[in-house]
RNA sequence: GGAGACGUGGCCGAGAGGUCGAAGGCACUCCCCUGCUAAGGGAGCAUACGCGCUAAAACGCGUAUCGAGGGUUCGAAUCCCUCCGUCUCCGCCA
Protein backbone atom coordinates (compact mmCIF):
# COMPACT_ATOMS: atom_id res chain seq x y z
CA UNK A 1 0.00 0.00 0.00
CA UNK A 2 2.82 2.26 1.17
CA UNK A 3 5.51 0.72 -1.43
CA UNK A 4 8.40 0.08 -0.20
CA UNK A 5 8.13 2.35 2.80
CA UNK A 6 8.46 0.23 5.91
CA UNK A 7 7.01 1.72 9.43
CA UNK A 8 9.93 -0.59 11.15
CA UNK A 9 12.81 1.32 9.00
CA UNK A 10 12.04 4.05 11.96
CA UNK A 11 12.77 1.64 14.85
CA UNK A 12 16.14 0.64 13.44
CA UNK A 13 17.07 3.77 12.53
CA UNK A 14 15.85 6.48 14.69
CA UNK A 15 18.36 6.79 17.77
CA UNK A 16 16.34 7.17 21.55
CA UNK A 17 15.45 10.32 22.66
CA UNK A 18 17.02 9.86 25.87
CA UNK A 19 21.25 9.57 26.15
CA UNK A 20 21.38 5.71 26.03
CA UNK A 21 24.67 6.50 27.98
CA UNK A 22 22.09 7.68 31.12
CA UNK A 23 20.01 5.04 31.14
CA UNK A 24 22.93 2.43 31.33
CA UNK A 25 24.67 4.02 33.76
CA UNK A 26 22.03 5.54 35.77
CA UNK A 27 18.72 3.13 35.31
CA UNK A 28 18.15 4.04 38.90
CA UNK A 29 17.51 7.60 38.91
CA UNK A 30 16.65 7.93 35.23
CA UNK A 31 13.62 5.78 36.38
CA UNK A 32 12.85 7.73 39.58
CA UNK A 33 12.58 11.02 37.70
CA UNK A 34 10.88 9.45 35.21
CA UNK A 35 8.16 7.98 37.69
CA UNK A 36 7.35 11.51 38.32
CA UNK A 37 5.64 11.93 35.03
CA UNK A 38 4.05 8.67 35.32
CA UNK A 39 6.20 6.25 33.16
CA UNK A 40 7.11 3.56 35.13
CA UNK A 41 10.05 1.34 33.72
CA UNK A 42 10.54 -2.79 33.49
CA UNK A 43 13.76 -2.48 35.38
CA UNK A 44 14.02 -6.43 35.19
CA UNK A 45 12.88 -6.35 31.16
CA UNK A 46 15.77 -3.57 30.47
CA UNK A 47 18.55 -5.03 32.40
CA UNK A 48 18.04 -8.43 30.71
CA UNK A 49 17.97 -7.34 27.54
CA UNK A 50 21.12 -5.33 28.57
CA UNK A 51 22.94 -7.84 29.41
CA UNK A 52 22.42 -10.00 26.66
CA UNK A 53 22.87 -7.04 24.03
CA UNK A 54 26.38 -6.45 26.04
CA UNK A 55 27.05 -10.36 25.12
CA UNK A 56 25.70 -10.60 21.94
CA UNK A 57 27.07 -7.68 21.07
CA UNK A 58 30.59 -8.56 21.62
CA UNK A 59 30.56 -11.94 19.95
CA UNK A 60 28.92 -11.09 17.10
CA UNK A 61 31.72 -7.67 16.50
CA UNK A 62 34.35 -10.61 17.39
CA UNK A 63 33.21 -12.98 14.76
CA UNK A 64 32.64 -9.51 12.39
CA UNK A 65 36.75 -9.22 13.47
CA UNK A 66 37.81 -12.45 12.51
CA UNK A 67 35.89 -13.05 9.17
CA UNK A 68 37.65 -9.09 8.03
CA UNK A 69 40.43 -10.53 9.49
CA UNK A 70 40.63 -13.56 6.89
CA UNK A 71 38.89 -11.30 4.36
CA UNK A 72 42.27 -9.66 4.30
CA UNK A 73 44.30 -12.86 4.00
CA UNK A 74 42.69 -13.91 1.39
CA UNK A 75 43.22 -10.23 -0.68
CA UNK A 76 47.27 -10.99 0.28
CA UNK A 77 47.33 -14.72 -0.79
CA UNK A 78 45.53 -13.93 -4.04
CA UNK A 79 47.45 -11.33 -5.29
CA UNK A 80 50.62 -13.06 -4.32
CA UNK A 81 49.26 -15.68 -6.95
CA UNK A 82 49.08 -18.29 -3.42
CA UNK A 83 46.45 -20.88 -2.75
CA UNK A 84 43.51 -19.54 -0.72
CA UNK A 85 41.40 -23.01 -0.20
CA UNK A 86 42.31 -23.29 3.43
CA UNK A 87 41.49 -19.89 4.67
CA UNK A 88 38.02 -20.33 2.30
CA UNK A 89 37.28 -23.11 4.25
CA UNK A 90 38.10 -21.32 7.97
CA UNK A 91 36.18 -18.16 6.96
CA UNK A 92 33.11 -20.41 5.74
CA UNK A 93 33.06 -22.24 9.22
CA UNK A 94 32.37 -19.15 10.62
CA UNK A 95 29.77 -17.88 8.51
CA UNK A 96 26.57 -19.76 10.13
CA UNK A 97 27.43 -18.37 13.65
CA UNK A 98 28.08 -14.56 12.02
CA UNK A 99 24.57 -14.96 10.46
CA UNK A 100 22.45 -15.82 13.57
CA UNK A 101 24.59 -13.55 16.07
CA UNK A 102 23.66 -10.74 13.81
CA UNK A 103 20.22 -11.82 13.40
CA UNK A 104 19.71 -11.91 16.95
CA UNK A 105 21.25 -8.75 17.98
CA UNK A 106 19.45 -7.25 15.01
CA UNK A 107 16.20 -8.61 16.60
CA UNK A 108 17.33 -7.59 20.21
CA UNK A 109 18.00 -4.03 18.95
CA UNK A 110 14.77 -3.57 17.34
CA UNK A 111 13.06 -4.30 20.69
CA UNK A 112 15.29 -2.69 23.18
CA UNK A 113 14.88 0.62 20.76
CA UNK A 114 11.40 0.13 20.81
CA UNK A 115 11.06 0.44 24.72
CA UNK A 116 13.62 3.25 24.32
CA UNK A 117 11.38 4.89 21.98
CA UNK A 118 8.69 5.56 24.05
CA UNK A 119 10.20 6.62 26.86
CA UNK A 120 9.77 10.40 27.45
CA UNK A 121 12.01 13.20 28.48
CA UNK A 122 12.85 13.40 31.80
CA UNK A 123 11.42 16.69 33.64
CA UNK A 124 13.68 19.44 35.04
CA UNK A 125 13.92 19.60 38.35
CA UNK A 126 12.14 22.82 38.74
CA UNK A 127 9.41 21.11 37.70
CA UNK A 128 5.93 20.16 40.21
CA UNK A 129 5.48 16.93 40.49
CA UNK A 130 1.71 15.64 39.95
CA UNK A 131 -0.59 13.44 37.91
CA UNK A 132 -2.29 15.91 35.64
CA UNK A 133 -4.02 19.13 34.71
CA UNK A 134 -5.05 20.14 38.44
CA UNK A 135 -1.65 20.23 39.75
CA UNK A 136 -0.29 22.49 37.37
CA UNK A 137 1.12 25.54 39.40
CA UNK A 138 0.11 29.33 38.65
CA UNK A 139 3.34 31.60 38.39
CA UNK A 140 1.98 34.72 37.49
CA UNK A 141 -0.69 37.02 36.64
CA UNK A 142 -1.18 39.85 34.65
CA UNK A 143 -3.59 42.41 34.18
CA UNK A 144 -7.10 42.86 35.67
CA UNK A 145 -10.37 41.37 34.03
CA UNK A 146 -12.50 43.93 32.79
CA UNK A 147 -15.68 44.42 34.71
CA UNK A 148 -18.87 44.44 32.31
CA UNK A 149 -21.93 46.56 33.59
CA UNK A 150 -23.91 44.91 30.62
CA UNK A 151 -24.17 40.74 29.99
CA UNK A 152 -21.41 39.37 28.47
CA UNK A 153 -21.48 37.66 25.01
CA UNK A 154 -18.91 34.57 23.99
CA UNK A 155 -17.14 35.38 20.58
CA UNK A 156 -19.81 32.43 18.73
CA UNK A 157 -22.57 34.69 19.94
CA UNK A 158 -20.58 38.34 19.21
CA UNK A 159 -19.87 36.63 15.20
CA UNK A 160 -22.93 35.30 14.75
CA UNK A 161 -24.96 37.97 15.39
CA UNK A 162 -22.58 40.75 13.24
CA UNK A 163 -22.95 38.09 10.55
CA UNK A 164 -19.14 37.81 11.16
CA UNK A 165 -18.56 34.18 12.21
CA UNK A 166 -20.22 31.30 9.58
CA UNK A 167 -20.25 28.07 11.66
CA UNK A 168 -22.52 26.81 9.12
CA UNK A 169 -21.39 27.22 6.07
CA UNK A 170 -17.95 25.94 7.34
CA UNK A 171 -19.95 22.65 8.60
CA UNK A 172 -21.19 22.61 4.97
CA UNK A 173 -17.87 22.94 3.55
CA UNK A 174 -16.13 20.70 5.88
CA UNK A 175 -17.51 19.77 8.69
CA UNK A 176 -17.50 20.22 12.18
CA UNK A 177 -14.58 21.91 13.67
CA UNK A 178 -14.26 24.23 10.86
CA UNK A 179 -15.12 27.86 10.60
CA UNK A 180 -15.57 30.53 8.36
CA UNK A 181 -15.10 34.09 8.93
CA UNK A 182 -15.99 37.25 6.91
CA UNK A 183 -14.84 40.75 6.88
CA UNK A 184 -13.26 42.90 9.46
CA UNK A 185 -12.97 39.68 12.00
CA UNK A 186 -11.03 37.96 8.61
CA UNK A 187 -9.17 40.93 8.62
CA UNK A 188 -8.88 40.98 12.46
CA UNK A 189 -7.37 37.75 12.39
CA UNK A 190 -5.25 38.61 9.20
CA UNK A 191 -4.20 41.79 11.48
CA UNK A 192 -3.42 39.65 14.10
CA UNK A 193 -0.98 37.30 12.18
CA UNK A 194 1.06 40.48 10.87
CA UNK A 195 0.95 42.21 14.23
CA UNK A 196 2.67 38.99 16.00
CA UNK A 197 5.13 38.69 13.63
CA UNK A 198 6.36 41.95 13.27
CA UNK A 199 6.70 42.35 16.70
CA UNK A 200 8.86 39.30 16.95
CA UNK A 201 10.86 40.41 14.10
CA UNK A 202 11.72 43.59 15.09
CA UNK A 203 11.44 43.72 18.66
CA UNK A 204 12.03 40.32 19.80
CA UNK A 205 15.20 39.21 17.53
CA UNK A 206 13.52 36.29 15.34
CA UNK A 207 13.62 35.65 11.71
CA UNK A 208 11.18 34.72 10.27
CA UNK A 209 10.60 31.52 8.11
CA UNK A 210 8.36 30.20 5.59
CA UNK A 211 8.09 26.43 5.29
CA UNK A 212 6.34 23.27 3.92
CA UNK A 213 3.04 22.60 5.59
CA UNK A 214 3.22 19.05 4.42
CA UNK A 215 5.68 16.69 5.95
CA UNK A 216 7.44 13.48 5.50
CA UNK A 217 7.76 10.67 8.67
CA UNK A 218 11.05 11.23 9.08
CA UNK A 219 10.18 14.94 9.89
CA UNK A 220 7.49 14.05 12.36
CA UNK A 221 9.67 11.38 14.13
CA UNK A 222 12.30 13.99 14.84
CA UNK A 223 10.43 16.36 17.06
CA UNK A 224 8.29 13.55 18.69
CA UNK A 225 5.00 13.40 17.10
CA UNK A 226 5.55 9.99 16.00
CA UNK A 227 5.23 7.14 16.38
CA UNK A 228 2.89 8.12 19.60
CA UNK A 229 0.17 10.34 18.38
CA UNK A 230 -0.03 9.64 15.00
CA UNK A 231 -3.53 9.56 15.35
CA UNK A 232 -3.62 13.11 15.82
CA UNK A 233 -2.30 13.91 12.96
CA UNK A 234 -4.26 14.30 9.61
CA UNK A 235 -2.37 12.02 6.76
CA UNK A 236 -2.16 12.66 3.16
CA UNK A 237 -1.68 9.47 1.21
CA UNK A 238 0.09 9.58 -2.09
CA UNK A 239 -0.31 6.08 -3.76
CA UNK A 240 3.29 4.02 -3.69
CA UNK A 241 4.98 6.82 -1.84
CA UNK A 242 5.25 7.91 1.74
CA UNK A 243 2.19 9.51 2.78
CA UNK A 244 2.59 13.46 3.91
CA UNK A 245 1.19 14.58 6.86
CA UNK A 246 -0.35 17.59 7.67
CA UNK A 247 1.14 19.62 10.47
CA UNK A 248 0.01 19.97 13.75
CA UNK A 249 2.38 22.99 14.56
CA UNK A 250 5.09 25.14 12.56
CA UNK A 251 7.46 23.01 15.38
CA UNK A 252 7.57 20.13 12.99
CA UNK A 253 8.78 21.96 9.93
CA UNK A 254 11.00 25.14 11.47
CA UNK A 255 12.32 22.70 14.21
CA UNK A 256 13.67 20.53 11.07
CA UNK A 257 15.34 22.39 9.65
CA UNK A 258 18.24 22.19 11.20
CA UNK A 259 17.70 17.95 10.88
CA UNK A 260 21.07 16.22 10.41
CA UNK A 261 22.95 19.28 10.57
CA UNK A 262 26.17 20.46 11.97
CA UNK A 263 25.63 24.26 12.66
CA UNK A 264 28.58 26.96 13.14
CA UNK A 265 28.85 27.70 17.19
CA UNK A 266 28.36 31.45 15.84
CA UNK A 267 24.74 30.25 13.97
CA UNK A 268 23.39 29.63 17.40
CA UNK A 269 21.54 30.93 19.40
CA UNK A 270 18.95 30.41 16.03
CA UNK A 271 15.45 32.43 16.60
CA UNK A 272 13.06 31.73 14.34
CA UNK A 273 9.59 33.12 14.11
CA UNK A 274 7.14 31.37 11.71
CA UNK A 275 3.43 31.65 10.78
CA UNK A 276 1.25 28.56 9.51
CA UNK A 277 -2.37 26.91 9.16
CA UNK A 278 -1.66 24.21 11.94
CA UNK A 279 -4.26 20.89 11.54
CA UNK A 280 -4.92 18.58 14.05
CA UNK A 281 -7.87 15.83 14.19
CA UNK A 282 -8.42 16.01 17.72
CA UNK A 283 -9.51 12.45 17.98
CA UNK A 284 -9.26 12.29 21.88
CA UNK A 285 -10.98 15.82 21.83
CA UNK A 286 -14.69 14.38 20.84
CA UNK A 287 -17.33 16.61 23.24
CA UNK A 288 -14.76 19.10 24.55
CA UNK A 289 -14.43 22.68 23.06
CA UNK A 290 -17.19 21.80 20.73
CA UNK A 291 -18.65 25.33 20.63
CA UNK A 292 -17.34 28.15 19.25
CA UNK A 293 -13.18 28.71 17.52
CA UNK A 294 -11.19 27.01 20.87
CA UNK A 295 -10.65 24.17 19.26
CA UNK A 296 -10.81 23.41 15.49
CA UNK A 297 -9.08 21.01 12.89
CA UNK A 298 -7.69 23.83 11.22
CA UNK A 299 -6.35 27.15 12.87
CA UNK A 300 -3.17 29.77 11.87
CA UNK A 301 -0.09 30.31 14.65
CA UNK A 302 2.76 32.30 15.10
CA UNK A 303 5.33 29.65 16.68
CA UNK A 304 8.76 30.90 18.23
CA UNK A 305 11.74 28.32 17.65
CA UNK A 306 15.16 28.56 19.15
CA UNK A 307 17.86 26.56 18.74
CA UNK A 308 20.70 26.95 21.53
CA UNK A 309 23.81 25.97 22.92
CA UNK A 310 22.95 23.76 26.02
CA UNK A 311 24.13 26.45 28.95
CA UNK A 312 21.74 28.78 27.34
CA UNK A 313 18.77 26.92 27.27
CA UNK A 314 16.84 27.52 30.58
CA UNK A 315 17.61 31.21 30.52
CA UNK A 316 16.08 30.86 27.08
CA UNK A 317 12.72 29.09 27.83
CA UNK A 318 12.41 32.41 30.01
CA UNK A 319 13.02 34.77 27.66
CA UNK A 320 11.09 32.95 24.72
CA UNK A 321 8.11 32.84 27.35
CA UNK A 322 8.23 36.75 27.96
CA UNK A 323 8.38 36.87 23.90
CA UNK A 324 4.92 35.31 23.89
CA UNK A 325 3.55 37.40 27.28
CA UNK A 326 4.70 40.64 25.60
CA UNK A 327 2.19 39.95 22.57
CA UNK A 328 -0.21 39.84 25.66
CA UNK A 329 0.50 42.22 27.07
CA UNK A 330 0.70 44.43 24.08
CA UNK A 331 -3.11 43.40 23.35
CA UNK A 332 -3.49 44.37 26.88
CA UNK A 333 -4.96 40.84 27.30
CA UNK A 334 -5.03 39.58 30.92
CA UNK A 335 -3.21 36.11 31.35
CA UNK A 336 -2.03 34.30 33.94
CA UNK A 337 1.31 31.31 33.51
CA UNK A 338 1.15 28.25 34.55
CA UNK A 339 3.96 25.57 35.04
CA UNK A 340 2.80 22.09 33.89
CA UNK A 341 3.07 19.73 36.43
CA UNK A 342 4.88 16.70 35.46
CA UNK A 343 2.18 14.63 34.60
CA UNK A 344 0.65 17.14 32.06
CA UNK A 345 3.52 17.80 30.05
CA UNK A 346 3.92 16.95 26.54
CA UNK A 347 6.13 13.76 25.63
CA UNK A 348 9.41 15.66 24.30
CA UNK A 349 9.39 18.71 27.86
CA UNK A 350 11.79 18.88 29.92
CA UNK A 351 9.59 21.63 31.33
CA UNK A 352 6.59 23.73 30.18
CA UNK A 353 4.72 27.06 30.41
CA UNK A 354 1.44 27.36 29.48
CA UNK A 355 -0.28 30.98 28.93
CA UNK A 356 -3.67 31.14 29.80
CA UNK A 357 -5.91 34.27 28.46
CA UNK A 358 -8.98 34.90 30.29
CA UNK A 359 -11.96 34.70 28.38
CA UNK A 360 -14.85 37.07 30.42
CA UNK A 361 -17.74 34.86 28.78
CA UNK A 362 -16.30 31.48 30.38
CA UNK A 363 -14.87 33.37 33.32
CA UNK A 364 -11.58 31.79 33.12
CA UNK A 365 -8.10 31.19 31.72
CA UNK A 366 -7.64 29.12 28.76
CA UNK A 367 -4.50 28.01 27.33
CA UNK A 368 -3.08 30.47 24.15
CA UNK A 369 0.40 29.67 24.24
CA UNK A 370 2.37 26.75 25.72
CA UNK A 371 6.25 27.32 25.69
CA UNK A 372 8.44 24.00 26.34
CA UNK A 373 12.45 23.31 26.66
CA UNK A 374 13.05 20.28 24.87
CA UNK A 375 16.77 20.06 25.93
CA UNK A 376 18.84 17.73 23.93
CA UNK A 377 15.64 15.57 23.59
CA UNK A 378 14.71 16.56 20.65
CA UNK A 379 17.83 17.30 19.11
CA UNK A 380 19.52 13.98 19.35
CA UNK A 381 16.13 12.28 17.15
CA UNK A 382 16.84 15.03 14.95
CA UNK A 383 20.78 14.55 14.76
CA UNK A 384 21.02 18.56 15.16
CA UNK A 385 24.49 19.59 16.54
CA UNK A 386 26.86 22.24 16.50
CA UNK A 387 30.54 22.77 16.72
CA UNK A 388 31.42 23.64 20.53
CA UNK A 389 34.78 25.30 21.49
CA UNK A 390 36.63 21.97 21.42
CA UNK A 391 35.48 22.07 17.77
CA UNK A 392 33.72 18.63 18.66
CA UNK A 393 29.94 18.27 17.21
CA UNK A 394 27.42 18.41 20.07
CA UNK A 395 23.85 17.83 20.37
CA UNK A 396 21.64 21.59 20.92
CA UNK A 397 19.35 22.23 22.62
CA UNK A 398 15.40 22.96 20.94
CA UNK A 399 13.09 25.40 22.25
CA UNK A 400 9.64 26.23 21.08
CA UNK A 401 5.86 28.48 22.37
CA UNK A 402 3.49 29.74 20.80
CA UNK A 403 3.45 33.44 19.98
CA UNK A 404 0.76 33.22 19.64
CA UNK A 405 -2.54 30.80 19.00
CA UNK A 406 -3.89 33.40 16.58
CA UNK A 407 -7.64 31.80 16.77
CA UNK A 408 -7.80 31.95 20.18
CA UNK A 409 -6.16 35.36 20.71
CA UNK A 410 -9.26 36.74 18.09
CA UNK A 411 -11.65 35.06 20.17
CA UNK A 412 -10.20 36.88 23.26
CA UNK A 413 -9.57 40.17 21.92
CA UNK A 414 -13.45 40.04 20.87
CA UNK A 415 -14.62 38.65 24.32
CA UNK A 416 -12.54 41.46 26.31
CA UNK A 417 -13.25 44.14 23.55
CA UNK A 418 -16.69 44.01 23.38
CA UNK A 419 -18.98 46.53 23.77
CA UNK A 420 -22.78 46.56 24.93
CA UNK A 421 -24.03 46.85 21.04
CA UNK A 422 -22.31 44.06 20.32
CA UNK A 423 -19.20 45.51 18.45
CA UNK A 424 -15.73 45.21 19.40
CA UNK A 425 -12.91 48.04 20.11
CA UNK A 426 -9.73 47.61 18.32
CA UNK A 427 -6.84 47.43 20.42
CA UNK A 428 -4.19 50.11 20.09
CA UNK A 429 -1.37 48.37 18.78
CA UNK A 430 -3.83 46.90 16.14
CA UNK A 431 -5.31 49.78 14.52
CA UNK A 432 -2.38 50.17 12.27
CA UNK A 433 -3.06 46.83 10.98
CA UNK A 434 -6.68 47.49 10.32
CA UNK A 435 -6.55 50.55 8.39
CA UNK A 436 -7.27 53.07 11.59
CA UNK A 437 -10.88 51.33 12.22
CA UNK A 438 -11.04 51.99 16.13
CA UNK A 439 -14.28 49.48 16.21
CA UNK A 440 -15.76 46.89 14.30
CA UNK A 441 -19.28 44.77 13.49
CA UNK A 442 -21.47 46.92 15.28
CA UNK A 443 -24.83 46.02 14.58
CA UNK A 444 -25.76 48.08 11.18
C1' G B 1 5.03 13.47 -16.74
C1' G B 2 9.37 11.80 -20.48
C1' A B 3 14.94 11.26 -21.28
C1' G B 4 19.70 11.41 -19.19
C1' A B 5 23.56 12.35 -15.37
C1' C B 6 24.82 12.28 -10.38
C1' G B 7 24.81 11.58 -4.63
C1' U B 8 32.12 10.04 -0.99
C1' G B 9 34.45 13.20 5.53
C1' G B 10 33.14 20.60 7.82
C1' C B 11 33.76 21.97 2.27
C1' C B 12 35.90 20.59 -2.71
C1' G B 13 37.41 16.13 -4.87
C1' A B 14 40.03 11.06 -6.23
C1' G B 15 38.53 6.06 -5.94
C1' A B 16 35.75 1.32 -10.57
C1' G B 17 35.54 -5.99 -5.98
C1' G B 18 40.82 -7.00 -1.81
C1' U B 19 46.03 -4.19 3.35
C1' C B 20 40.26 2.02 1.72
C1' G B 21 37.69 4.89 6.91
C1' A B 22 38.91 6.30 2.22
C1' A B 23 44.54 9.99 -2.12
C1' G B 24 44.91 15.25 -2.87
C1' G B 25 43.27 20.22 -1.81
C1' C B 26 40.68 23.89 1.34
C1' A B 27 39.26 25.02 6.27
C1' C B 28 40.56 24.08 11.38
C1' U B 29 44.11 22.84 15.81
C1' C B 30 49.12 22.40 17.72
C1' C B 31 54.47 22.94 17.00
C1' C B 32 58.80 25.01 14.36
C1' C B 33 60.78 28.89 11.36
C1' U B 34 60.07 33.82 10.20
C1' G B 35 58.53 38.42 11.30
C1' C B 36 53.74 41.96 10.56
C1' U B 37 48.28 44.18 6.33
C1' A B 38 51.78 37.83 4.74
C1' A B 39 54.59 33.25 3.55
C1' G B 40 57.20 28.37 4.50
C1' G B 41 58.00 23.45 7.13
C1' G B 42 56.09 19.43 10.39
C1' A B 43 52.14 16.91 13.00
C1' G B 44 47.05 16.24 13.94
C1' C B 45 42.05 16.50 12.26
C1' A B 46 34.75 12.00 10.64
C1' U B 47 30.70 10.04 13.56
C1' A B 48 28.27 6.41 16.49
C1' C B 49 28.57 2.17 19.37
C1' G B 50 31.13 -1.88 22.12
C1' C B 51 35.25 -3.66 25.08
C1' G B 52 39.62 -2.37 27.96
C1' C B 53 41.98 1.41 31.02
C1' U B 54 40.38 5.59 34.05
C1' A B 55 37.62 9.31 39.49
C1' A B 56 36.42 11.19 34.72
C1' A B 57 38.89 12.14 30.39
C1' A B 58 42.76 11.32 27.22
C1' C B 59 44.15 6.84 25.12
C1' G B 60 44.22 1.63 23.12
C1' C B 61 41.61 -2.36 20.59
C1' G B 62 37.28 -3.68 17.87
C1' U B 63 32.57 -3.06 15.03
C1' A B 64 29.48 -0.21 11.87
C1' U B 65 28.88 3.89 8.62
C1' C B 66 30.97 6.55 1.41
C1' G B 67 22.32 9.45 0.24
C1' A B 68 18.83 5.27 2.65
C1' G B 69 17.33 0.14 2.76
C1' G B 70 18.09 -4.67 0.87
C1' G B 71 20.98 -8.33 -2.17
C1' U B 72 25.45 -10.91 -4.53
C1' U B 73 30.50 -12.23 -2.48
C1' C B 74 35.31 -15.12 1.71
C1' G B 75 35.47 -9.66 1.01
C1' A B 76 31.38 -3.93 -1.50
C1' A B 77 32.45 3.26 -1.67
C1' U B 78 33.10 0.06 -6.05
C1' C B 79 28.42 -5.07 -8.84
C1' C B 80 22.67 -5.83 -8.63
C1' C B 81 17.55 -4.24 -6.88
C1' U B 82 14.25 -0.65 -4.51
C1' C B 83 13.54 4.05 -2.46
C1' C B 84 14.89 9.24 -1.47
C1' G B 85 17.23 13.54 -3.22
C1' U B 86 20.05 16.83 -6.70
C1' C B 87 21.30 18.57 -11.65
C1' U B 88 20.46 19.03 -17.24
C1' C B 89 17.09 18.83 -21.45
C1' C B 90 11.86 18.31 -23.09
C1' G B 91 6.61 18.71 -21.77
C1' C B 92 2.94 20.92 -18.44
C1' C B 93 1.61 24.63 -14.92
C1' A B 94 -0.17 29.04 -10.22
Amino acid sequence: MFGHFRPEFYVHRQTPMLDIQLLRSQLDRVAERLASRGKVIDFSEFTALETERKTLQARTQELQSQRNLLSKQIGMLKSKGEDVAGVMAEVAALKAELEAAEARLNALLTQFNAILATLPNLPHESVPVGSGEHDNVEIKRWGTPRVFEFAVRDHVDLGERAGRLDFASAAKISGARFAVMKGDWARLHRALIQFMLDTHTAEHGYTEVYVPYLVNRDSLFGTGQLPKFEEDLFKVPRGDAEPFYLIPTAEVPVTNIVRDAILAAEALPLKLVCHTPCFRSEAGAAGRDTRGMIRQHQFEKVELVQIVRPEHSWEAHEELTRHAEAILEKLDLPYRRMVLCTGDMGFAAAKTYDLEVWLPAQQTYREISSCSNFEAFQARRLQARFRNDKQKPELVHTLNGSGLAVGRTLVAIVENYQNADGSITIPEVLRPYMGGVVRIASAT
